[in-house]
DNA sequence: ACCGATAATTGGTATTACCAATATTGCTAA
DNA sequence: TTAGCAATATTGGTAATACCAATTATCGGT
């Protein structure tokens, strides 16, 4: 068995280190250009590929962006940097967004299942509570206050499940959603009759797990996720060209 | 000012975008080798170094791993913010483990569902290979194999339901379950008469996703779960715990 | 002085070759 | 027959080079 494990570290590993610790600590100022590639090449004493994959790795972070025949210049948003791959992931695949959104219209379904069979008094009463905030919000005509007592509504329809996993996973899910999508969809929420036909589902969906009568609440939820979802297509209809060229051009 | 802003992207981000889509998809799966960097490029008609600058990116991001002489592995990285937060939930509450199961079983309705919306003929083809292993398992009355193949076809159904964030969910689900619970749960699995049932259970499952039934699928994944569960309540009574003792007292 | 074409600069892609680490294979010896 | 080891093949890493495409700078003409 090897010793010292040399584990020598792949020299594009090394440039793109010295280059970011060279732009965090200030010889590098945001906005300003690097040298051409071959000059970089020859001061790192490097082949110029070696030099691009360095290059590469940190235009990946975003530390850098290149333009053909303009050249390579320090990023201004240096702090801002993308904390959860995942987030990454959904905006440069916007298609598993759809997938994210009726995943968790999926378990919301469950979640209703579970709350109807197992709330307890307390629970009930919470509940309500944010059905009615749901409710003020509805009439407040309150977009940005509705999807949060959304959010809250349907959380606490996931605590009331007692399913400790549900809960987990539908808190990660609302986050992701937040961060991703819900800006996306404001047009849909928007339209009047839509709304109210949502709020109307959100009151059966309360009633039926106060009632505790687990198939109903299910049957609610599946009916929500089906509505919901049709919405979607439906406006998505218009817009799908636009997004479709949006995907090509790769943004 | 540019008109089209042709705007063409990098082939090595056309070629990262689609090797993170087939990841995302699931045609890539976690821990799955992929081909040598020379057939990879072949195979996308493109020149070695272009390839590998999307390979590197995606090492950049986490998604894949390269080891000199080794070759390229897919990390399992995307289910990892959900599950992760799960890990520690269980070190600390056991019990939540019974939540786990639960939810795995609530998922594979969801499953089914979709897979039965959206199965394609190479799904169908692949769930019915699933089955025949199953039920050679099952004929060996291997215990560890039945298990084994019994993961794999329920993964299969997530993976044709087409929807990448019910699969990424699973597929955590699946190692969680794997590293937790499934050993405790030999004795339920053990009983012949269980078995048989569950065997049939899956029979119908695969029967109803192949007919492209949805609602139907769902409801024979209803009854694996209800079943399923009523197994373990019914099992986990002569041991010290109860179920309802455990939901009440939160989480 | 202004506009346009040409040339130089610069990043992007492709080809080729070789190196180093690992995995596989097959041979040898116990 | 099998365990261990060495030769070989496979595979990712590095390098050198050439050429392409986009941008920018320069220079000449009007």
């Amino acid at each position: 068995m090897a010793y010292p494990q040399v584990k020598q570290p792949k020299i594009s590993d090394v440039i793109m280190a010295q280059l970011e610790a060279m732009i965090l600590e200030g010889s590098l100022k945001p906005g300003q250009q690097l040298p051409p590639e071959r000059t970089l090449a020859t001061e790192f004493e490097v082949s110029r590929p070696s030099l691009r994959e360095a290059l590469q790795k940190l235009s990946a972070k975003g530390l850098i962006v290149s333009r053909q025949g303009g050249g390579s210049y320090v990023s201004e948003k240096i702090g801002s940097s993308i904390a959860d791959p995942l987030t990454e992931l959904f905006s440069t695949h916007p298609e598993a967004q759809y997938d994210l959104l009726e995943f968790r219209h999926a378990l919301e379904g469950v979640s209703a299942y579970y709350a109807a069979l197992r709330c307890t008094p307390a629970d009930k009463t919470r509940l309500q509570a944010c059905y009615a905030n749901l409710q003020a919000a509805h009439d407040q005509k309150s977009f940005e206050k509705e999807t949060k007592a959304d959010a809250e509504f349907h959380l606490a329809i996931a605590e009331a499940s007692h399913n400790a996993v549900l809960l987990h996973t539908m808190r990660s899910l609302f986050t992701l959603l937040h961060e991703n999508i819900y800006s996306n969809l404001e047009s849909v929420y928007r339209k009047r009759d839509t709304r109210q036909v949502i709020h109307d589902q959100h009151r059966v969906l309360l009633d039926t797990i106060v009632g505790e009568n687990p198939e109903k609440a299910r049957n609610a939820a599946h009916d929500h996720l089906t509505f919901v979802k049709e919405a979607i297509i439906e406006q998505s209809k218009d817009s799908t060209r636009q997004e479709r060229a949006m995907r090509r051009s790769g943004i």
